[in-house]
DNA sequence: ACTATCACG
DNA sequence: ACGTACGTGATAGTC
C-alpha cells in the first residue's frame, strides 16, 4: 500500500516560523521559517516513510477563503515581512528537492489538499495531511489521516485524526464539523457564523440534527430558544458560513501524482542553497545523504598506447584539469638527499567528466610524460589548484594557457582559509568528495605511497577533476565580474610571482652571522643585569614570568597597569609608561628587541637560505582579505627598518655581481586612492600641489600656515590620516597618540571639516557595504563583510572600519599589482637581464644589472606611476645601492 | 593549538 | 555599558 504526504505549505511555514525564532544568515536574511518547515517536513517524511510527496501553498499570502467573500479580509493581519520573503525561499527549496509544489488561483491550499488527497484515496492510497490548521479535520476520512504537530515549551507532540479520532474528540463526525464550524462561525478564517451560538450549541444542535440544513428543518424545537431563534434569523448567513467553512474537493487543478513519487530530496541544488542562505544547521543531514562523485574508480592507465589515446582524446578539450604526485624515494624513509631529484609517479589528467590517472611505474617515462603535459598545454587550456607549485614541476606550461581555480575562488571570496578541491566542490558544485585528509591522512604522500596507492590516486583524481569542472561552472561569472582582476591581473601575477621566487635575494651569510654575534654579546649582557635588578633568574621570553616578576607584590611590584585575558599584559607600550619606575624596564625593552631580532631575523633568516645561496620566499596570491600578497618562509616583507639597529639587517640582502638593486616605493598611496575615490577636492587638490600630505593635513585641521606647522602638530595629522584609513575610530587614534579620546574625537571633527567631501564618503562605504554584503575596490575586487549584520557592537564596528579600510587597502594592493605584471613584462620585451625580485606592499625591489640600471628607473617611473590613471599623481621615490639597507 | 608579542606596510 | 584602530607572519612560551 502506497502512501502520500500531503504538506499545508503555508500553514507549517507559518507554525516554523514562530516556531523558530531568530535564525537569520550573514546577510540579515531571515532563514528561521525555512529551517523549521524543513526540520518538521524531514522529521515527518522519516516518521510516514510515504511514497508520495506534495506541498499546497496558497497563490499569495495572505489569501481568503473564496474571492467573493473578500470584505471580510480586513479582519486578517498582515503577514511579517520576515515571514513573507521565506515563502518564495521555501518554494525555491522544495523545488530544488524535487518536491512538487501545487499552487492554483482562485483555490486556497486546503482545497488543493482537499481535491489530492481525494485523489490519493480513490488510487487506494494511505494519505497523511502535514498542517498546523484543524480546519483541515474535516478531511478526514478512515484512509485519510490529518497529522497537526503541537509544540509547547519546546516539546513538540503530534495529534494524529483519522475520521473516527476527530469523532472521538470532537463528538462529531469530519463532514459534520463542517456544520459546527459553520454554526459557530470563525472570526480568524472571516467565518460569521450564527450569533449566540457557541462551540457547546454548535455541537449540540449537529450531533442531533447532522447538518444546518436538517437543524433549520427542524428549528422550531431547538433549545435554547435564543440559538432557535438566530438561526431562523441569520439562516441565510449559515448557509454562506457553511459554504466559507467547506474545503472543495473538487478543485480543478492538473495534478499527476506519478510526479510526485518521493525520490531522493538531498540534491545538490537543494544543499546550495542551504549554503547559500548559510543555514547551517541543516548542512550536515545534507554532507550525509548528498550522492557523492560516483566513486567509479578513476580509471588507472600504464599502457603507453593508451596514454597516447588519453592524450590525443584531451586535445580536443578546451580545458583539462591538472594534478599530479612527485618526489624522491629517499624522503620515504625519512632521509633527505639534497642531490637525488624527484621523481614523477602519476598524473592525473581530467575533461569537465572523466579523470584519467597516469601510473608512470611502467612503460613511461617522466621525460615522455613531461613532455606530453606541455604539448597539451599548447593545445588545450591547463586548470589547477595551485598552480605556481605546478610550475615549480612544470616550469615550461604554456603560459598563455594555465589558469589557477583556487585564485579565482580567491576573487569570489577573498576571507576563506583555504581554497581545496573538497571545499570548491561543496561549494559551488554540491559535490561531497573526502579532502586529502579524509583520503591519506596527515603524512606526507611519499612515506604512505606504498599502502595507500588508491587514496592517492583519488585525490589527485579529484583534485584534477574538480579543477576543470569547477573552472567551467565559474567561468562565465569570473568572466562577468572579475575579468580584468583574473585575466589582467592575478593569472599574469602568478608567473611573475613564480619568477620572483625563483630569482630570489642573495643573503650575506657571514655578514649576518657577524650581526648575530653582536647581538648576542650584548643580549647576554642585559640577560645578567637583568636578573641582577630582578633578584633571580627567569625566563625573560615568557610574558607571563616576566609579569611575574614585575607586577607581583613580592617581587619588584611595580604599578599593577594590567591588560590582557590571562594576566599582566607585558607588551611594550605598557612596559614604556613604567621605564620611569624601574631600570629594569629599559633594559627588558632592549633585551626584546634584540631577541627578536636575533630570533626572527638572524636565525630566521639563516635557516631559510638555500643551497644557492639565496633566500626564495614564498608570495601567497591567495590569503589576505584586502587583496594583498603575503609573504612567507621567510617573510620578506618585515624586514625592520624603522629601528636603526634592525635597519642594518637589511644590509645583508645584496645583489648578485655586476648587479645593482633599486628599489622604488609609492608615495603615500592609499592616502591617493583615497583622495580618487572620495573626490575631495581639498584632498585632490593638496596632492596636484604636491604638498607633504601630513603638513599639508596639520595645517588644515590646526588651522596654521603650512610653514608654521610643528613636527608634533605634523606627528598628529598624520596619525589622523592614517586613523582615517584603518576606519575612523576615535579610539584608536587616542591610543596611538597617548591623548585623551575626547582630543582625539576633536582631531577626527576637525579633519572631517577641513576635508569636507570624506564622511560622506566614508559613511557611504559603510552604507553600500551593508547593503550588498561585501566591500569593493576601484577595480571590483570584492571582500564580503559578515561582521557588518552582527548584533555584537564591537563586531559590528569592527565591519564598519573594514568597510573603509578594505577599498582603500585594496585599491592600494591593485595598483601594485598591475605595476608588477608591467614592470615585469617591460623587462622580459626589452630583453632586460634585470628582474623584479621582491614587493613590501607599496614597494617593489628589483635586482638591476649595472648597465640597466638608468633604464630600470625610467621603466620603474612609468610603470609604477601609471598604472592606474586617478584624478591625482601616483609618485615614487626610488633608489638605488649596493644593499637593500643603501637601497631604500 | 593557542596566546602574546613584535616586525613590516 | 561596552571595548576597538587596517592588513600580514614568525617566534617563544604555555596548555
Amino acid at each position: 500500500m502506497s502512501k502520500l504526504l500531503l504538506i499545508d505549505g503555508h500553514s507549517i511555514l507559518n507554525r516554523a516560523y514562530y516556531g523558530v525564532r531568530g535564525l537569520s544568515n550573514s546577510k540579515g536574511v531571515p532563514t528561521n521559517a525555512v529551517y523549521g518547515f524543513l526540520n518538521m517536513m524531514f522529521k515527518y517524511i522519516e516518521e510516514e516513510e510515504p511514497d508520495y510527496i506534495t506541498v499546497a501553498f496558497d497563490v499569495s499570502a495572505p489569501t481568503f477563503r473564496h474571492k467573493m467573500f473578500e470584505e471580510y479580509k480586513g479582519t486578517r493581519k498582515p503577514m511579517d515581512e520576515d515571514l513573507r520573503v521565506q515563502v518564495p525561499m521555501i518554494q525555491e527549496m522544495l523545488e530544488a528537492m524535487g518536491i512538487t509544489i501545487v499552487k492554483k488561483e482562485g483555490y486556497e491550499a486546503d482545497d488543493i489538499l482537499g481535491t489530492i488527497s481525494r485523489i490519493g484515496e480513490a488510487e487506494g492510497m494511505d494519505v497523511a495531511i502535514l498542517s498546523g490548521d484543524r480546519d483541515l479535520l474535516q478531511l478526514a476520512t478512515s484512509k485519510v489521516k490529518i497529522v497537526i504537530p503541537k509544540t509547547s515549551k519546546g516539546v513538540t507532540t503530534t495529534f494524529y485524526y483519522y475520521d473516527k479520532d476527530v469523532e472521538e474528540e470532537y463528538g462529531c463526525t469530519p463532514i459534520e464539523f463542517i456544520d459546527v464550524k459553520a454554526l459557530m462561525g470563525d472570526s480568524s478564517d472571516n467565518i460569521p457564523g450564527v450569533p449566540s451560538i457557541g462551540e457547546k450549541t454548535a455541537k449540540t444542535i449537529i450531533s442531533k440534527y447532522k447538518s444546518i440544513e436538517n437543524a433549520y428543518a427542524n428549528v422550531d424545537e431547538l433549545k435554547p430558544p435564543k440559538a432557535s431563534k438566530n438561526l431562523k434569523e441569520f439562516y441565510d448567513q449559515a448557509v454562506m458560513s457553511k459554504e466559507l467553512a467547506t474545503i472543495c474537493v473538487e478543485a480543478d487543478i492538473d495534478y499527476d501524482i506519478n510526479d510526485c513519487k518521493l525520490e531522493n530530496i538531498y540534491t545538490n541544488e537543494a544543499y546550495l542553497l542551504c549554503k547559500e542562505w548559510e543555514i547551517k544547521r541543516l548542512l550536515p543531514r545534507f554532507e550525509d545523504n548528498v550522492k557523492s562523485l560516483d566513486k567509479q574508480e578513476y580509471k588507472v592507465i600504464n599502457k603507453l598506447s593508451q596514454v597516447e589515446k588519453l592524450l590525443e582524446r584531451l586535445s580536443f578539450e578546451e580545458y583539462v584539469g591538472f594534478d599530479y604526485v612527485k618526489f624522491n624515494d629517499d624522503e620515504k624513509d625519512g632521509q633527505l638527499d639534497l642531490f637525488s631529484k624527484d621523481a614523477l609517479r602519476l598524473v592525473a589528467l581530467s575533461d569537465k567528466k572523466d579523470c584519467y590517472c597516469v601510473d608512470l611505474s611502467e612503460e613511461i617515462s617522466e621525460t615522455y610524460i613531461t613532455n606530453a603535459i606541455y604539448d597539451l598545454s599548447d593545445k588545450c587550456n591547463i586548470v589547477c589548484f595551485n598552480l605556481k607549485d605546478t610550475l615549480y614541476d612544470f616550469p615550461k606550461l604554456n603560459r598563455d594557457k594555465c589558469f589557477d581555480v583556487a585564485v579565482a575562488f580567491y576573487l569570489f571570496n577573498p576571507t576563506k582559509k583555504e581554497y581545496e578541491y573538497a571545499d570548491v566542490a561543496s561549494e559551488y558544485l554540491g559535490l561531497m568528495l573526502p579532502d586529502k585528509e579524509e583520503l591519506i591522512g596527515k603524512k606526507n604522500i611519499a612515506s604512505v605511497f606504498d599502502t595507500k596507492q588508491k587514496e592517492i590516486i583519488e585525490y589527485i583524481c579529484n583534485d584534477a577533476y574538480i579543477a576543470c569542472a569547477s573552472y567551467i561552472k565559474v567561468l562565465p561569472q569570473l568572466k562577468n565580474e572579475y575579468n580584468q582582476l583574473y585575466f589582467d591581473i592575478e593569472m599574469p601575477l602568478l608567473y611573475t610571482l613564480y619568477d620572483m621566487e625563483n630569482e630570489g635575494i642573495t643573503l650575506d651569510r657571514n655578514e649576518l652571522v657577524e650581526y648575530g654575534v653582536t647581538l648576542d654579546g650584548r643580549i647576554k649582557e642585559l640577560e645578567s643585569t637583568i636578573y641582577e635588578l630582578a633578584g633571580e633568574k627567569f625566563n625573560i621570553n615568557s610574558p607571563k614570568q616576566l609579569g611575574e616578576i614585575l607586577f607581583s607584590e613580592d617581587k619588584l611590584g611595580l604599578p599593577g597597569s594590567k591588560k590582557t585575558k590571562s594576566g599582566y599584559s607585558t607588551a611594550a607600550d605598557v612596559l614604556e609608561k613604567l621605564a620611569p619606575e624601574h631600570e629594569i624596564i629599559q633594559d627588558i625593552l632592549e633585551y626584546r628587541g634584540l631577541s627578536k631580532l636575533h630570533s626572527t631575523y638572524v636565525e630566521g633568516l639563516l635557516k631559510e637560505q638555500a643551497a644557492d645561496g639565496k633566500i626564495h620566499c614564498n608570495f601567497q596570491q591567495t590569503v589576505t582579505a584586502t587583496g594583498r600578497l603575503s609573504c612567507t618562509e621567510p617573510n620578506l616583507q618585515n624586514i625592520p627598518i624603522r629601528m636603526e639597529l634592525g635597519r642594518l639587517i637589511r644590509k645583508v640582502f645584496i645583489p648578485k655581481k655586476d648587479y645593482v638593486f633599486v628599489d622604488a616605493d609609492y608615495s603615500q598611496v592609499e592616502l591617493r586612492v583615497l583622495a580618487h575615490m572620495s573626490e575631495d577636492q581639498e584632498l585632490i587638490d593638496a596632492f596636484n600641489r604636491g604638498d607633504d600630505i601630513h603638513t599639508s593635513t596639520a595645517s588644515k585641521i590646526f588651522d596654521v600656515e603650512a610653514d608654521e606647522v610643528t613636527p608634533l602638530m605634523r606627528r598628529t595629522a598624520k596619525a589622523v590620516n592614517f586613523g582615517i584609513v584603518y576606519g575612523e575610530s576615535s579610539f584608536g587614534l587616542s591610543q596611538n597618540l597617548g591623548i585623551s579620546r575626547k582630543e582625539a574625537k576633536q582631531y577626527i571633527e576637525d579633519y572631517f571639516k577641513a576635508y569636507p567631501k570624506m564622511k560622506e564618503f566614508l559613511d557611504g562605504l559603510v552604507a553600500t557595504a551593508k547593503e550588498k554584503g561585501y566591500s569593493e575596490t576601484i577595480l571590483g575586487r570584492k571582500r564580503p563583510i559578515i561582521e557588518l549584520q552582527s548584533k555584537n557592537y564591537n563586531l559590528r564596528g569592527f565591519g564598519e572600519r573594514v568597510a573603509m579600510n578594505t577599498p582603500i587597502q585594496g585599491s592600494a594592493a591593485d595598483i601594485i599589482k598591475i605595476a608588477m605584471v608591467n614592470v615585469d613584462k617591460r623587462l622580459r620585451s626589452q630583453n632586460m637581464k634585470s628582474r623584479l625580485i621582491l614587493q613590501v606592499h607599496d614597494e617593489l625591489l628589483i635586482e638591476a644589472s649595472k648597465d640597466e640600471e638608468d633604464e630600470v628607473y625610467k621603466l620603474l617611473e612609468e610603470e609604477m606611476m601609471g598604472a592606474l590613471k586617478l584624478s591625482v599623481p601616483l609618485e615614487i621615490d626610488i633608489h638605488s645601492g649596493d644593499t637593500w639597507y643603501e637601497a631604500k
